[in-house]
DNA sequence: TGCAAATGGTTTCATATGTAACTATAACGC
DNA sequence: GCGTTATAGTTACATATGAAACCATTTGCA
């Protein structure tokens, strides 16, 4: 019954439209994160989040590291393949499993890390302060409940 | 002063990472719709938007189309060449300036708007429908904030 | 055992996207 | 008017992405 002013066969309205308000949203905020890490590191958003994985998860294989990030196993496979030769990530075989890596960042790949993380948790925060507390908390809880359903 | 047990060196959670999460979610949300319309009239989710924009705003050029849609010209001038060549667009030149387009919707053009808004509202108000009322009004609010500073 | 099916991962190919260069026209300054 | 600069839009190229085919290995089971 919501939304009488907005018959179903009216034009849409693309700026009160959610989906695409949160598509704006996130992507100016993921890129501009992005742009950061990709200028001084040369690091992709895919190979960023592989390496965050990493840092918590040492020893995942390649298909665990897909899981966690949501990416599909090419890219992820592309990410690593990159990573490997930059050496920020370190890729040995399985033993019991010749199919299965076993990864994790190497020395030089913790240092990365250490450079990225506090600057992603930087733009993150700068977000976080453009609300107030009481928005910040309904936020997180409406994430909650709406990513409870979509990732079906 | 939030957040003291996320040392800024930690690992970074990505699951509990803020612009991480916006990301999954919308793009599982756009793509869920996208998937849709353009199995249903392979459309894609550029040309949709440059649909949508014209059913709201006939005559438009395809710089403001590109503006109103915050896509690049060259995404829309892809989008706008297919959409005239299936006729769902309809082109001509403005006159007074011959660099200009004058863009609308075909008759054709607009039974598919017809048929894809609703089919896109459905997918909002299904979205919404995990909310309740006081969740939704502050999700509104708190998007309001959030943009008036993003899309600097 | 041994062979079909499943799994981890990479490669291939086709498509999408972004940046920069380009074409045509229009606006501006003198 | 006329050369310079700006604007609308397209094209070309390089890179990113996704789907499907593929290879190697392991698992399931007759």
């Amino acid at each position: 019954m919501a939304e009488e002013h907005h018959p179903d066969h009216a034009p849409l309205e693309l700026e009160n439209f959610l989906p695409y308000r949160l598509s704006i949203l996130s992507n100016a905020v993921s890129q501009a994160i992005a742009d950061d890490y990709q200028r001084r590191f040369d690091l992709s958003m895919t190979e960023w989040r592989v390496m965050a994985v990493l840092a918590r998860f040492d020893g995942l294989s390649a298909r665990e590291v897909a899981e966690r990030t949501l990416m599909d196993k090419v890219a992820v496979s592309r990410a690593l393949s990159k990573l490997v030769e930059t050496g920020w990530v370190t890729r040995a075989i399985h033993d019991g499993d010749k199919r299965r890596s076993v990864l994790g960042l190497s020395e030089a790949g913790w240092a990365i890390h250490e450079v990225v993380a506090p600057m992603a948790r930087e733009h993150e925060r700068n977000l976080m302060s453009k609300l107030d507390e009481e928005e910040r908390t309904w936020l997180l809880r409406i994430l909650d409940k709406l990513q409870a359903i979509e990732p079906k």
